[in-house]
DNA sequence: TATTGTTATACTCTATAACTATA
DNA sequence: TATAGTTATAGAGTATAACAATA
């Protein structure tokens, strides 16, 4: 099972990397490019914790939509330590494109199951995150030191 | 709805990589592994159309496996172009070590669900999978190429 | 002391393009 | 001509560890 999940996401991804390439944008660009479109200003910190990644990780991939002018860190105001990243005009722009070279993407996937079955393989898919997202549920066998 | 796939995805695969690193293999790898443990002796070619991936991809993959003495290269018997591969003795062990390493995982994902939603959640995977698999199925608007 | 972010560094996966040698 | 694999090269994502500045 873990092998069909991984055939479904990679199928995804790569559909995705080749529709969004001629914008110049990743799959997980347009990930991150969502994500401050849905919420802006947020900190790198808190954009790491959002998409379960990494604070050098994000910042990799800041830097280079930084790059193309899609987004901008500005201090923060009231936590020097912060920065607050947002899209720029151009960046919103970007994600609105990005978006409608998506739709062919996401108008397949739902067109190949019935609403009730979409409905019903999101609520799944969230099942099945969570039961992985604790690690600390363990079983027995493999020490997880530590 | 390619969010919740994603999440999915990537939790399942940082939880391998942890769980695997111990072996010194990655997530992939075991996937390349299991490839090869359930089908032997097959063309470099064959990995990769198999794994949806590239022959060059592949190779440095394989490289990293050789390296460590799990798989071999070796001619093939007919097609003196071609390269069969397959698992060293000692890629064999590896293989049983990270299987039973990740019987954690398995277990964690299918406890979150019944048996029929696991089938369940496998067939509409499978659907999602074969409905990104053909890039045929274009819509209007934005242009294939090619 | 704990936290935000940076820096340096390294590794894996990914892919393209030009190439060789066979088929 | 087409195919199997190699080579060179590049870039994206990932992560760890040491560090500075601030809370």
């Amino acid at each position: 099972m873990p092998l069909a999940l991984r055939a479904a996401y990679l199928a995804l991804h790569r559909r995705s990397d080749t529709q969004f390439s001629p914008h110049g944008v990743t799959a997980d660009q347009f990930v991150l490019l969502s994500a401050l479109a849905n919420g802006d200003a947020l900190t790198q910190r808190e954009l790491a914790t959002r998409m379960t990644s990494d604070p050098s990780t994000v910042r990799a991939m800041l830097l280079l939509l930084e790059r193309q002018g899609l987004v901008a860190r500005d201090a923060h105001p009231t936590d020097a330590r912060a920065r607050t990243v947002a899209l720029t005009e151009s960046g919103r722009r970007k994600y609105r494109q990005a978006w409608k070279a998506g739709q062919n993407i996401r108008d397949q996937m739902v067109s190949s199951l019935s609403n009730a079955e979409t409905k019903l393989l999101m609520t799944l898919l969230q099942r099945v995150s969570a039961s992985l997202g604790h690690p600390l549920a363990v079983t027995n066998s493999t020490s997880n030191g530590k």
